[in-house]
DNA sequence: CAGGTCTCCTGCTAGC
DNA sequence: TGCTAGCAGGAGACCT
């Protein structure tokens, strides 16, 4: 499923692959995955748009436009497919037609979302960017604001860190890893973790999401990104995994805020005592 | 405001 | 072999 490292590398893949000619037409095939616009608006104001630029925050992708900008997310299955002659199946929602070929979303399960804006508007005060907050590699992603956002936070320390109005950009996946790379259990409350390992959380999570960007743009097909497979999951030490590379203990799984969760449940110990 | 639960959707799998 | 119930999961809605 796209996490932040595989959505960079969809960027990277849309840009060098979107033609930057004008769109000749857009065909809905599901509309429920737009989000703010009716299938006629959505179309009507997108046709004849020449593509400039895509950035991206978290896990969306933001498509600028010459007058519009289209927010994406995939969430757990959407990707997107350029073909010179495309067609579409079941799960193909959206065609953005060319006159190179044809760009398709594809998403067998229809979780995933657009919205489209203006270029005038300020996307980052509405949804769905609005509450987004900083990436764990952002300047201002510090020890004091981790601290002051995990205050008043019992909950779990793994629901914390999925929570992308604190901190951006996080999965399932990639939590586990960096729990277990800081050494701290899911089930810690977020407001019981000490300096320390805070600042163990922040640089884990910077460095296992570069280290996955690193890996995902490896194995790219430049012309199909529906089939991209990135290198990280070789290198994934806990998520999925039977034994504890570190102490080879039975690793658990168990679910937190309903999440599969893997962790060790000798080197990340549910007290503060340290276990190793 | 914090946080728990439900919902969306479909492919896959365990169990019969 | 074939069927079905149950599961997985990001984020928003809704409720306490």
């Amino acid at each position: 499923m796209p996490e932040l490292p595989e959505v960079e590398t969809v960027r990277r893949v849309l840009l060098s692959i979107i033609p930057r000619s004008p769109i000749l037409d857009i065909r809905i095939l599901t509309p429920k995955i737009l989000q703010n616009v009716t299938p006629d608006e959505f179309c009507t104001r997108l046709t004849g748009e020449v593509l400039e630029d895509i950035q991206r925050r978290g896990k969306y992708l933001i498509l600028l436009y010459t007058h519009e900008v289209l927010v994406s997310h995939l969430r757990m299955e959407g990707r997107y497919q350029f073909e010179e002659n495309l067609e579409p199946t079941k799960h193909d929602h959206i065609l953005f037609v060319w006159q190179e070929g044809i760009l398709a979303y594809h998403d067998t399960r229809k979780f995933g979302t657009m919205h489209l804006f203006r270029r005038e508007e300020d996307i980052w005060k509405m949804n769905p960017l609005q509450k987004l907050g900083p990436e764990p590699m952002d300047e201002i992603m510090s020890v004091s604001y981790l601290k002051k956002c995990f205050q008043k936070r019992k909950r779990a320390i793994k629901s914390t860190l999925l929570d992308q109005t604190i901190m951006s950009g996080l999965g399932n996946i990639y939590v586990d890893e960096i729990l277990f790379r800081a050494r701290i259990h899911p089930l810690r409350p977020a407001s019981s973790l000490n300096d320390e390992e805070i600042t163990q959380i922040i640089s884990h999570s910077s460095s296992v999401l570069q280290e996955a960007i690193a890996c995902g743009g490896t194995t790219i097909r430049t012309f199909a990104i529906g089939t991209i497979h990135g290198r990280f999951q070789h290198e994934l030490q806990i998520h999925g995994k039977n034994e504890c590379p570190i102490c080879h203990t039975t690793i658990k799984k168990i679910v937190v805020g309903g999440r599969g969760t893997y962790h060790c449940k000798n080197c990340q110990c549910i007290d503060k005592s340290p276990s190793l």
